[in-house]
RNA sequence: GGAGUCGUAGUUCAGUUGGUUAGAACGCCUGACUGUCACUCAGGAGGUCGCGAGUUCGAGUCUCGUCGAUUCCGCCA
């Protein structure tokens, strides 16, 4: 087909552009029919023109008269300056004066309206996705994740970084998320998995001396998802050879610099904040702390204060081995019956019986159902504590240490959150490091890897590995870290383990025996026999902070053509059943659902 | 796997205590209008109230089931 091709786009003529014979190429956005002139809004992915038709042009006229929305058009004329502004868009000073008009296609109606604001719901516009992406919003979301992996790509060349493909057919390990399966026709009855994480194969590059590894890739995982969580997602993978924590840390810091300099025009700081995962639950009952609330929030520990309280729900709590009786202060909001009694629902819902309160009214008494049970010294210790004011409540919680650090953790982002106490404005990272590198599964009765079983506890604990008192092995830190912004955690990484003997008593540890070892991680294993250099290294996890960086509480939108929450693609509409002779070359029979009654 | 919210015109929504012919806005179609930019004005078409069952003289409205979207917990780095 023959056309007359753009010489410009639809974002770019201004007034110094005025008395040019241009031709613009793109879709008919909105139409003014003024009776006699008629005004049209032509766009493409760069911007919107005005293009003026006046029916004298009679043949230009009777075709751009039956334009309809989405239409896809030529036109050819010369840019003049308009006679009324329009300041709210870049081209707004000048328009087209149409000579030619060229229908390259036309459209349906489309199903909804294509504007910035849109009105239809996720479920139209995800079926119609390619109209949705003709919206400014969701492909400005794409050039940015563009641009982003330019720069990406970019600082990583520039660091002496090998970008490497690693396998999408992989082996399955069962350890961690669920996987993917892809069956094989040539071995029935075999599957291969999609990779959770490239994992393995970036470790094995290590022993292979490839020292500084990096990779954009697509991870899978089948698990149940959520606004930040897709089946399948994007992540900088990245894998360094002898280094310690505080080379990733650089590494990455330098990354983030770059993307936030460039995209944001926003110098971070040279180095991040670091917080170890310990004083992280003490502080903010979380592994993920967002410390741009207001006033920071600190969870206070009060068990010291009232262990002599006769109490007897402090009592209760504080007479186990691993009871705490913790709070945390709202500073100057008015805190209603009806407020306190939502968040007691709150409360309630994560187990707790109710949530205690000292509310500290402005004539200076103080309002609580506690304080018949708490004696003076007790509430002018707590008082004290919290340097609570007039106008302040003190939400006090007791129970099992983790679970109530992490629900007055919840309860300080459910504040945040209710009474708009986070400034929305600053970007916080933080280095979270030394997790555990353990945890003990009461239902199962055994330890479990907190992060993965290649993670390399810190020196001072490695003496615990023999020991399998539950305290001790629970109190093991690792050298694993997480960098979190703004409460989301964006990557996460490890020192990892490069040493035979320490990863078999890893195994050990989480009662895999010599031969499951072998069965599941053999090749590693082996491959580690031949040398393998101190390393470590971190994923990122590229659709969150391109979400964070667009300003989205969704990853959905960052990616262009995303799966619901039940995994499915509204526009292709997969999964899809296959045909029995599909299924019979891979020796696969699928299992009838039981009749349900 | 569990809990919540939602599902009515092409779209976004309203629809009272269960009661006659289910409404609005935008979009669409027709007509008028030569400086609009959310053009304006006049008229018109457009409905399996997600689907199925039940209660009832009568269901968009109540009950149960089911499907889909979404938020959270479990799950997941």
């Amino acid at each position: 087909m023959i056309f007359k091709k753009r010489t410009h786009t639809c974002g770019e003529l201004r007034l110094t552009d005025i008395n040019s014979q241009i031709t613009l190429n793109g879709w008919v956005s909105k139409k003014r029919d003024l009776g006699g002139l008629l005004f049209i809004d032509i766009r493409d992915r760069y911007g919107l023109t005005q293009i003026k038709i006046a029916p004298e042009n009679t043949e230009a006229y009777t075709k751009a008269i039956k334009l309809g929305q989405e239409f896809v058009i030529s036109v050819s004329g010369k840019v003049i300056k308009r006679e009324s502004i329009n300041k709210n868009i870049p081209t707004g000073e000048i328009e087209i004066e149409v000579s030619e008009i060229e229908v390259l296609n036309e459209s349906e109606v489309p199903p909804f309206v294509i504007e910035e604001d849109v009105k239809a719901s996720d479920e139209l516009r995800l079926k119609y996705r390619y109209l949705d992406i003709r919206r400014k919003n969701i492909s400005d979301n794409l050039i940015l994740r563009s641009k982003v992996s330019h720069i990406v790509h970019r600082y990583f060349e520039k660091n002496n970084f090998v970008e490497i493909e690693t396998p999408v057919l992989m082996k399955s390990t069962p350890e961690g998320a669920r996987d993917y399966l892809v069956p094989s026709r040539v071995h029935k009855g075999k599957f291969y998995a999609l990779p959770q994480s490239p994992q393995i194969y970036k470790q094995i590059l290590m022993v292979s001396g490839m020292d500084r590894y990096v990779q954009i890739c697509k991870c899978f995982r089948d698990e149940d998802l959520r606004a930040d969580r897709q089946p399948e997602f994007t992540q900088i993978d990245l894998e360094m050879s002898f280094v310690t924590q505080d080379d990733v840390f650089e590494i990455l810091e330098g990354m983030f610099g770059e993307i936030w300099k460039e995209v944001k025009g926003i110098e971070l700081p040279v180095k991040f904040r670091r917080m170890t995962y310990d004083e992280a639950m003490k502080n903010y009952g979380s592994d993920k702390p967002d410390l741009r609330i207001r006033g920071d929030m600190k969870i206070e520990n009060l068990s010291e204060i009232v262990k002599n309280s006769e109490f007897k729900v402090f009592q209760d709590a504080l007479s186990v081995k691993a009871g705490v009786v913790a709070g945390i202060k709202l500073s100057g909001k008015e805190v209603t019956r009806k407020i306190i009694d939502s968040l007691t629902d709150f409360i309630k819902k994560l187990g707790f019986g109710g949530l205690g309160y000292l509310k500290y009214n402005s004539d200076g008494t103080v309002q609580s159902p506690m304080t018949k049970f708490l004696t003076e010294e007790i509430l002018t210790g707590i008082k004290e504590l919290f340097k609570a004011e007039n106008g302040d409540t003190v939400f006090i919680l007791s129970g099992e240490n983790l679970k109530v650090l992490q629900s007055l953790g919840s309860l300080r982002l459910k504040f945040a959150e209710d009474f708009k106490l986070t400034d929305e404005t600053i970007y916080e990272f933080l280095w979270v490091t030394d997790f555990p590198l353990f945890h003990y599964d009461e239902e199962e009765k055994r330890f479990f890897a907190e992060h993965h079983v290649f993670t390399m506890p810190k020196d001072e604990y490695i003496k615990f590995l023999d020991s399998r008192d539950k305290d001790e092995v629970e109190s093991i830190r690792a050298n694993c870290y997480d960098l979190v912004l703004n409460g989301h955690e964006i990557t996460s990484g490890s020192i990892r383990i490069h040493k035979p003997d320490i990863q078999k008593k890893v195994f050990d540890m989480i009662g895999l025996t010599d031969e499951e070892a072998k069965m599941k991680f053999g090749f590693i294993l082996e491959a580690f026999r031949y040398g393998a250099p101190p390393h470590g290294g971190a994923a990122v996890g590229y659709d969150r902070v391109i979400a964070i960086l667009a300003g989205l509480k969704s990853i959905t939108d960052t990616i262009a053509f995303p799966k619901t929450l039940r995994a499915t693609s509204l526009m292709d509409e997969c999964p899809s059943e296959v045909s029995g002779i599909q299924l019979e070359e891979l020796g696969i029979e699928i299992s009838k659902p039981a009749v349900k009654q």
